[in-house]
DNA sequence: CCGAAATATGACCACCCGGTCACCTCTGTA
DNA sequence: TACAGAGGTGACCGGGTGGTCATATTTCGG
């Protein structure tokens, strides 16, 4: 949490300090990442830094805060929508492809943050993969009540495979250009590996 | 690559430069790994390992090499069994989860390895990257051209999927304890999450 | 216009890093 | 024994880090 000096501060003043810790964030992280740096690309003093938070990584977290913020204002729409669970998983990472897109540099601050897993983030990291997990997991629910998910499967593998190939998905949205790729992985999901004895309509 | 110094060594201390360095390659990323702490622990001086290495990149770069080479030993097995492909995959991830039980800090070395990324290291990860996808391609098109495989599926989606989930098993083998929770993951994958309107067999 | 409180500053601190190099020791040969 | 070359060493270098603090400046109520 950032102390109450920072927004206290003309919102030109605010906005440098914010715009320069993006951009290092995004570029490295958080151990790797130079507070030094990050005063110099927004000429203030090294000083005024602890005015307004209470370290690094006081500072650090208020951003990917606001980087999770963005993303959350794109990927609601897709739970908002009507559909089968396949139809809403499409339209999440369709939106997660355009928060990519529209905000390369908090895409990048999200995606450095997950790799912290052997760091001192552990913590933070944790929280925000169970509230995920409870969200996908009532939607999941919801699905295989309805009997439109294989029946078969166990749930806590289904997010797990979901959880693993969104996150690889999201890692490389810079490379996989194509929006039929995106489809296909899903489809690669969707319809599973085994050869069906019975023609699919 | 080592200087020829290194292998003149007298295996004990040779070992010993191994063991430092390993643990502290399994404790942190390469970029946060500290060459002093290794040459403190193993008790040579800091001029010593530069008598046998170019510099920290080449002692890591062959710390990684060494840990391959034995999860190598280890995942052949499943290459060399019969059986059709999931039954191939199932036995690979079984022989990665027994190496990671047996070299706890080679399989977190290889994890951090991974993690690069972002770093300096990416060539060397786009190269393993490119072999393994290779040997797995070769698998899949057997598979397809057998029938085995679901041949609605994009090959390039599939590879995809299976690198993102076995990326992800492997990170969390240190929490995923249950052998079954494996069979249900891969069950995921070859079953698909599609409710099936005709029953299985 | 004054003084107190809030804010801004950058030199400075202790610490850590990878890498170097002049010097020392050891070993084997002539 | 003398000497050469290989191997070993750790003090030292330049550079970087996150964080602090005495001091200067600004703000603002009385």
């Amino acid at each position: 949490m950032p102390k109450q000096t920072f927004f206290n501060l003309e919102p030109e003043r605010r906005e440098a300090i914010i715009k320069a810790a993006v951009e290092e964030f995004a570029q490295a992280p958080f151990e790797q990442a130079s507070l030094t740096k990050i005063v110099e690309n927004c000429g203030i003093a090294k000083g005024s830094m602890y005015q307004y938070f209470k370290d690094k990584r006081d500072l650090y977290l208020y951003i990917v805060d606001l980087a999770y913020e963005q993303k959350r204002a794109y990927v609601a729409k897709a739970f908002a929508k009507e559909g089968d669970i396949f139809s809403v998983l499409e339209e999440y990472y369709q939106e997660s492809y355009a928060f990519a897109l529209d905000h390369p540099l908090f895409h990048q601050v999200t995606n450095k943050f997950w790799d912290n897993k052997g760091g001192s983030l552990r913590l933070e990291l944790e929280k925000g993969r169970l509230s995920r997990a409870s969200d996908f997991a009532q939607f999941l629910d919801a699905a295989m009540a309805e009997g439109k998910v294989n029946g078969e499967l166990d749930p806590e593998a289904v997010f797990f495979v979901y959880h693993a190939v969104g996150k690889e998905l999201i890692d490389n949205f810079d490379q996989v250009r194509s929006d039929g790729f995106l489809k296909r992985v899903l489809d690669v999901l969707r319809l599973g590996l085994a050869a069906r004895e019975e023609a699919e309509k």
